[in-house]
This record gives structure tokens, C-alpha cells and sequence, in this order.
DNA sequence: CTATTCGTAACAAATTGAGTTACGAAAGGA
DNA sequence: TCCTTTCGTAACTCAATTTGTTACGAATAG
């Protein structure tokens, strides 16, 4: 696979979770859906838990549920659930310390990006799980 | 490397031919600011180009310029030039036609992320490299 | 006690980005 | 004309990442 998946694949992961309000979902029943591995939906399920979007429960009757109402979770949860957060990707050369662009550019440019990347997550803050289960047809 | 560094790269490459407007850049010059290869600046720069911020002129003397002023170009043209646009990362697996979810949802993801993704680019068009090179000590 | 299910480690396969080498094409100067 | 410089680009290697897979221990219900 080439790009992250993980964000659109853990919103897909939610969505099946909120479709079953009243009882636990198996990664098995997840991974069906999304057609992969039980193990690589549960790896996402893990980021999700911890970031306290999720509930879940070993053994025989067991599984994963959402842990609010699906109208108080939003995209931006999610997305910082499961993305990297080490800040913008700058190469990890050492930039030449005899250029003075090179020596003063790294946090100029790291503030813009936050900024953007702030109205990105500001964005997806707009839209709840209870949003997009709305917008399916089920 | 792990994360895509291609656009902060730009911004660092941009900035260099922005502090030399009278005269061509070399890959070579550009490369030892970032402290990297000629070729992976090239690559760059033909992004760039393709774009229509730089412009190259071969053989001896030749190097890269900026297309226009400094103050026309803005990190939104950059980061369109050098990132893909692809739309948002699904998985390659088809999902499972059989559930309702699976169905239905990725038009709905598309539409939230390409608004984020809107705000972002929207955010990153507010910063020129004009301003950039304001608030670097040069 | 057994079956189920999560949690997680370990590993293979595929993909990607960066770096590198190489070489042809273009352009200027002697 | 010939040589040097420099871009344009292809081909390759290397390292890192993601996904998929197997495996197994821990927890839980019946």
C-alpha cells in the first residue's frame, strides 16, 4: 500500500462500531467489513482505546464498542487517534550550518505548517460519527 | 527517512533561489544546503517547474530561478506541486459489498477530508514566500 | 475446563523515499 | 570545433514503513 490508511480505514473502523450501539463487535466482524486482517484492525482499535474512543472486552462475548455517543466523537479524535504527531517532516540531514537559509528556516517553516495543519484538524473537528452515520443509508 | 519530506524540502529550495534573484542557482549549490544530493534537488526543481515557480536554463552559467516574485508564490502553490493528489488514502482492498458500511462510507470520508484538506491548503495560501524570507535574518 | 476473544510480538512481502551513479542534451566560452 | 558546465532523467541500492500473517499468552463467559 502506498499512503497512510489508517485514518480512512480507523473512520470505517468507527462507523461499524456505532452501527452496533448495543452490544460488543469482534475484530473479526471489523476486519470483514474493511476485508484485512482481524490483527491489523485491532492494532488500530489499540490507538483508538487509548486515546479513549473505544471500550473493549477479552474473552467469549467479547469485543469492541464505542466508549461515548457517537455524536461526541469527531473526525480530529480520530485523526490524532491514529496519525503521527511528530511535528512537520523535515529531513533529518543536518541542514549545511554555513548557509544562513539553511541555519533559520526550520521553525518558520514548522509554523506554517502547524498553522495549516491546525485548520485541517479544525475541520475534521466539524464532523461527528453521529454526522457520518447520518449520511449513510443504513 | 519516514515521513514525506518533499514539501518542507521545496519551501528550504524556494527560499534558497528567492535569497539569489539575480543570479542562477546550481543543483549543486541548492544540494549543499540541505545537505544532500544535486539529484534529489533536481527532482525537486522539476516539480517546481512543472508548476510553473521555477524556471532552469541548461549548461554552463545555468541554474534554477525563481518564475516569479517571491511575493506571488505562496506555500499552497509549493505544496500542490510536490505533494500527491492522489485524494484521500483508502486502502486498495475492496471492502466487503456486503456490509451496508463498507457500502457507503468512502464518498462520505472523501467529502470530510477533502474540506480539511481545503483548510489546509487554504491556511498554507496565506503565507507567501515573500513572507518567509521577511522572518528569515538574512 | 473449554471456547472465545483481545493484546501483542515476530516475521515476511510490498511499497516508498532518499541517495547514488551514469549518461545524454543543451549551452557558453576558448 | 572542442571542452566544460549544468540540467534532465533513467536505473539501481538501501533503509524505513505499512500491511498482512502466524502465533501465543491472558482474560472472560459458560
Amino acid at each position: 500500500m502506498s499512503r497512510n490508511c489508517r485514518f480512512t480505514a480507523a473512520v470505517h473502523v468507527c462507523a461499524v462500531l456505532a452501527n452496533h450501539p448495543e452490544s460488543d463487535v469482534t475484530s473479526d466482524y471489523v476486519a470483514s467489513s474493511l476485508n484485512t486482517n482481524p490483527v491489523v484492525v485491532r492494532r488500530l482499535l489499540a490507538s483508538l482505546a487509548q486515546a479513549g474512543l473505544v471500550a473493549s472486552k477479552r474473552g467469549s462475548g467479547g469485543g469492541y464498542r464505542l466508549a461515548k455517543a457517537a455524536a461526541r466523537i469527531d473526525l480530529a479524535a480520530i485523526a490524532a487517534a491514529v496519525e503521527d504527531d511528530d511535528g512537520p517532516a523535515f529531513s533529518p540531514n543536518p541542514t549545511n550550518p554555513t548557509c544562513p537559509i539553511a541555519r533559520n528556516i526550520k521553525p518558520v517553516i514548522a509554523e506554517a505548517i502547524a498553522r495549516a495543519e491546525a485548520a485541517r484538524m479544525s475541520e475534521l473537528g466539524k464532523v461527528s460519527l453521529a454526522d457520518v452515520m447520518e449520511k449513510l443509508p443504513v
